[in-house]
DNA sequence: TCATTATTGTGAAATATTTCACAGGAGGAA
DNA sequence: TTCCTCCTGTGAAATATTTCACAATAATGA
């Protein structure tokens, strides 16, 4: 029995906000109100969790103390946290590359965020040699034509996409066939890609779109 | 009757779509193929457009080409695309503008794809005065400390929140009074906003976090 | 012209998600 | 301890979304 989807991407956000947070316990109401989802459906949503297994694994002494009804104090927000991350397979960090190191790829190079959100910056790509030469980074960077060779050696599933537009497929024709599984697609092209593949487009145009049609009342 | 809000989405993401295509007609599967989602969905998304009124209004004649059952030829790409916007009242340019001009905030000044997404950018912020200086922009652009007055008098309703972390509450408690309905929120902080005020997060590490509960299975 | 084929548009059925509502258990007060 | 209150956890009901399936209709070709 799986998770559904709209359930998972509200439990990836409970876990940022629980991340953000520094007291002990919170309730659902609490997390209603940080969220603006209905407590209802946070509770819902938690109960497909294995928060009991957690609890259990790291400190047998704590089970009545982290799940199950706790009375008025609600869940312990360091046990939400760990259960999210770990139903999710998100405990253990993925190695990640970023493809482009324009304004915005070259950016991402100094993201210090990375390692707490559960994922390891394996490589950087360019096809200019003279930005690799420039940029100073803590990451290995490569050019472009050891792009392929370098994603199937460190086994990396999941890249950033940064290059320029007209760029686009030619990058997934590499990368793809290299073992790349997913793709956060920071460039304005629609991605044409197996459907093994997957892919979250981050587009700020269509950000604003979604926006303006909440504004509108159209919806 | 509202259109509901999956069926918005993907609305708004096949109008990119077709923002793309140099044929002139184009139909529900080769669509489907585009895009990842059914054929049927995609068609029954459509039902909700006012297709036959963007026909009729731009051009009497042209009804019977544009759309209802066109045969074996399909949608009229050009009509499909007016007619989603019309809908979402994207078809009009909006203001916005953009807060915090470090790295990313300043990259959006150089964007070009604005216009064509529907959007004029019409001031950017930036607590530091020397970096104001510095940056050549052909928008205009201010100190922090008029944000809220220029805000309210060019009636801006949209932001790009790209200030640092810490920045981002105060920011928050400038532009909400001066007018500002929606964010997209390049800060990896949970905004607290009153509910009218709607919120885009755009957060690497959740997209990431997001592909790989995919690749794991789960879900 | 007329049959064939491809494709739309959409109610109705199936499925998925959200909300409800309440039993049950834990903390707190006296 | 005992009662009271608060909050969880979760089936069941309500609602929303997706998929099905097919009548209607336009393009194509004989």
């Amino acid at each position: 029995m799986s998770i559904p989807q709209p359930s998972t991407d509200r439990l990836i956000y409970l876990a940022r906000i629980l991340e953000g947070l520094t007291i002990p316990t919170i309730n659902s109401k609490e997390l209603a109100a940080k969220s603006g989802y209905p407590s209802d459906t946070i509770r819902k949503d938690l109960s497909f969790l294995d928060l009991y297994k957690t609890a259990q694994e790291d400190d047998p002494e704590s089970i009545k103390v982290v799940n199950k009804h706790q009375g008025k104090k609600g869940y312990s927000v360091q046990a939400l946290e760990k259960s999210i991350k770990r139903t999710f397979g998100l405990d253990k960090p993925r190695p990640f590359c970023v493809i482009g190191l324009g304004r915005l790829g070259s950016a991402f190079l100094n993201y210090q965020g990375f390692e707490n959100d559960g994922f390891n910056l394996a490589a950087g790509f360019d096809a200019s040699v003279n930005r690799l030469e420039v940029l100073s980074a803590t990451v290995p960077l490569y050019p472009t034509f050891k792009m392929g060779e370098v994603i199937q050696r460190k086994n990396i599933e999941m890249a950033l996409l940064c290059v320029p537009p007209e760029a686009s497929a030619k990058v997934c024709a590499i990368i793809i066939p290299a073992g790349i599984k997913a793709i956060v697609n920071f460039t304005p092209v629609i991605l044409e890609v197996p459907k093994e593949v997957h892919v979250r487009n981050v587009h700020v145009g269509d950000e604003l779109r979604i926006l303006a049609t909440r504004l509108n009342g159209t919806q």
